[in-house]
DNA sequence: TCATATTATGCAAGCGATTGCATAAGTATT
DNA sequence: AATACTTATGCAATCGCTTGCATAATATGA
C-alpha cells in the first residue's frame, strides 16, 4: 500500500498540515521538527501523491501540447519533435509535466484542446501554428484559458506566442544569394492563410527590391504547401517554361526544406545542378557534388522551450511577461559531398 | 467558477451520486432521472473533473513515455515519432492521456521513471529499449509497475514488450540480396548490449549460412553504434582494406538507416557506387542514381500502438493478454531519381 | 391490503493533499 | 508573576468525484 502524508504524520507524531508545510517548507515550522518529519519521511520512502496536490491546488502542473501535423510532415521534418524535446526541457525545469495528444482527423484539435479545457488536466496549452489552429486559439480565448503558440498567429492581441523573425532571415537568405552575384532568384512560399507564408516572401522581396532587382511573376510561387511535391512541382514549371525559352533563375529561395528537397529532386530528374537553392529548417538532406543548398536552421527546440516558459509564466501569474519571444535563426551552408 | 458535479446534482434536484451515476451510465438509475440530468448536465455545459476524477478512482488514466534517447537521434530517426502517434492514438482510443519527458543525461530516464512511479501521475509507462534502460526495468518490475517495452528486452519474463521479428528480418534482407546474385555480403551491427542487435546479426548469418556463404570476419562490424559515423567508419575500413587488396563486398547489410545513410557518404566520398546497402527503419534518404538501397520499415507507428496496447491491458487487468507483440517489417526497396 | 421482492436514490465516508483559523506553547516586557 | 506578544502546531473544512450501504419508493404476489 502507498504511504500516504498520514502514514508520515502518525510516525513523526505530528499533524498532516505540520508534514505537508514542512514538504513545502513553510517558516511556520521550526526546524526541530521539520529535521524530525524530513527524517521519517526518508525512512518511510514517501512521496507526495501529484494528483491529491492537484486537487486540493487546484492546478495540475501540466501542459498539453496539441499536434494536429499531418502525419508525413510529423515524421518527416524534425521540427516537431525537436521543439518537443524543448518544451519538455523547461517544463521539466519548473515541476510541470507534459502531455501531447496526435490526431490526424481535421478538427481534431479543436476536440483535444475542448477535452484539455474541460476536464482541467491541463494548466496550459502549446499550440504549433497550423491552418485549423485559429478555431482553437479563438476557443482558448474565449475560454480566457492560458496558452502560448509556436509561430505568430493571425491576430496577437492578448496571445502570447514565439517564432523567429521570418521576414529577417528570408531577407538575410536572400541578401546572401545576391551577395554571391545571383540575381534571378526564384521564390516558393507556403500556405496562404500562414502568417509565415507572408512574412517569408515579404523577406524575400524586400532584399530583391533593396538591391534593384526585379521580381519575376514567373518565378514566384505563392500560395504553396511545405511539402516536396510542392517544390517538385514548381521548380518542374521553371523547367518547362525554360526548354520555351525563358532565362532559368540562378537560385530558388524556398520556404521549407521539404520544398527545396523537392526541387532537388526535380533538378537530378532533369539533369539540372547549376541553380543554388535555400530551405528552412535544416533537415538532414544528402547533397550531390555539384549542388548548392543553404537552410535557415529555425532553432525548433529553442522556440519550444520559449513557448514553455511564456506558457509557464503566464500560469502562475508572472507580472511583466513578454508577449512574444523572437528566437534567432542562423543561416546554415550545408556541405556537400565533396 | 466551473460547475460541478454538486451544481448539476442541484440544478437536477437529485444527489452527486446519482449524477455520478448518470455520467457511469450505471444501471441502478432509471431512464427516466438519467434524461433529466443529461439534459441538465448538457445546459449547464457540465465536465466532469479529471482530477478529482483520478483521485477517486485512484487511476490517472495517463500513460508515461520515456524518452532517453540521444536529441540527434531522436531528431534524425523518425522512428520515436513515429511510435509516438501510434501510442498517443491507441491512448486516445481508450481514454487515456500520454505524458512524455525527454532528458538527455544519462540516468535520467531512470529519475524519471522513479518520479511517474512515486507520484502517481500515470498508471503505466512505455519505454524504448536503450542501454541505460535495464535499470529502469529493474525498478519498474521490482516495484511492481504496470510497463511495455518497445523492442525485445534482455530478460522477458514478466515484461510486456513489443518489436519486429529482427532476426526474419534481416534474414530476409540478406536473402533479398542474395537472390539477386551477392555473395559476398559485409554486416554492421548496432550496441553490443542491445537484443536487436545480436537478432539482426544472427538472421544476417541464418541466410548467409543456410546458401552456404561463409562469413568474412573482416567484412562484419558489430558493436557498433546506430549512427552515421559508425557507418562511415566501417566503409572507410572496407574501402582501404579494398585499396590494400581485399575483395570489395558486393552488398552490405546494415542495422539502422543512419549507418546506411553513412556508408553511401563514405561510397560517394571515394566514387564507388556499385555496392547495394540495405538498413532498417525507411528513413527519408535521397539517393544517386546509381545506388542501390533496400529498408526495412519496421512500422513504428504500430510498434507503438501494441506497445500502448499492451500497457492498457495490463493497467486494466485484461485477463489472456498476450506477453508481447511481434510487428510485421516490411522490406522497401528506395527508388533512387528515375 | 399487507408482506415481500425489486428498483431507484441518497448519505456519508473516502481518495490524499492544502490552508485559514484557533489554540497551545514559548518568549519578552513590566 | 501576570500580561502581551510571538511562534509553532493542530483542527477541520475543502478540492470534486466515487461507491458501499441504508433506505425510500415502487412493483409483485397472495
Amino acid at each position: 500500500m502507498k504511504i500516504t502524508i498520514n502514514d508520515v504524520a502518525r510516525a513523526a507524531g505530528v499533524s498532516a498540515s505540520t508534514v505537508s508545510r514542512v514538504i513545502s517548507d513553510s517558516p511556520k515550522i521550526s526546524e526541530k521538527t521539520k529535521e524530525r518529519v524530513r527524517k521519517v519521511i526518508e525512512e518511510l520512502g514517501y512521496h507526495p501523491n501529484a494528483i491529491a496536490r492537484s486537487l486540493a491546488n487546484q492546478s495540475s502542473k501540466t501542459i498539453g501540447l496539441i499536434l494536429n501535423t499531418e502525419a508525413e510532415t510529423l515524421v518527416r521534418n524534425p521540427f516537431f519533435i525537436q521543439a518537443m524535446t524543448g518544451i519538455s526541457q523547461y517544463a521539466q525545469e519548473q515541476g510541470y509535466n507534459v502531455m501531447f495528444a496526435y490526431n490526424k482527423s481535421e478538427d481534431g484539435d479543436l476536440d483535444i484542446a475542448v477535452r484539455y479545457v474541460n476536464s482541467g488536466s491541463v494548466d496550459g496549452i502549446i499550440l504549433f501554428t497550423s491552418r485549423t489552429n485559429d478555431k482553437c486559439i479563438d476557443f482558448l480565448m474565449k475560454s480566457n484559458f492560458p496558452f502560448s503558440v509556436i509561430g505568430r498567429p493571425d491576430h496577437t492581441e492578448g496571445v502570447l506566442w514565439v517564432d523567429n523573425d521570418n521576414f529577417q532571415a528570408t531577407y538575410q537568405v536572400t541578401n546572401h544569394l545576391i551577395m554571391k552575384g545571383h540575381k534571378r532568384i526564384a521564390f516558393l512560399g507556403g500556405p496562404r492563410d500562414h502568417n509565415v507564408s507572408r512574412d517569408r516572401f515579404e523577406g524575400y522581396k524586400a532584399a530583391m527590391t533593396v538591391h534593384g532587382y526585379s521580381i519575376d511573376r514567373n518565378l514566384t510561387f505563392l500560395e504553396g504547401s511545405f511539402s516536396e511535391e510542392f517544390g517538385s512541382k514548381c521548380m518542374s514549371e521553371i523547367l518547362s517554361a525554360h526548354k520555351n525559352g525563358a532565362e532559368l533563375p540562378t537560385a530558388i529561395v524556398t520556404s521549407d526544406d521539404m520544398q527545396a528537397l523537392g526541387v532537388l529532386k526535380a533538378m537530378r530528374k532533369m539533369n539540372v545542378s547549376d541553380v543554388a537553392v535555400t530551405g528552412f529548417n535544416n533537415m538532414p538532406v544528402s547533397l550531390y557534388k555539384n549542388e548548392s543548398f543553404t537552410s535557415v536552421d529555425v532553432n525548433a527546440s529553442q522556440l519550444g522551450f520559449c513557448a514553455a516558459k511564456l506558457l509557464i509564466g503566464r500560469i502562475e501569474g508572472i507580472a511583466d511577461l513578454p508577449a512574444h519571444y523572437i528566437v534567432p535563426a542562423e543561416i546554415v551552408e550545408v556541405e556537400p559531398l565533396y
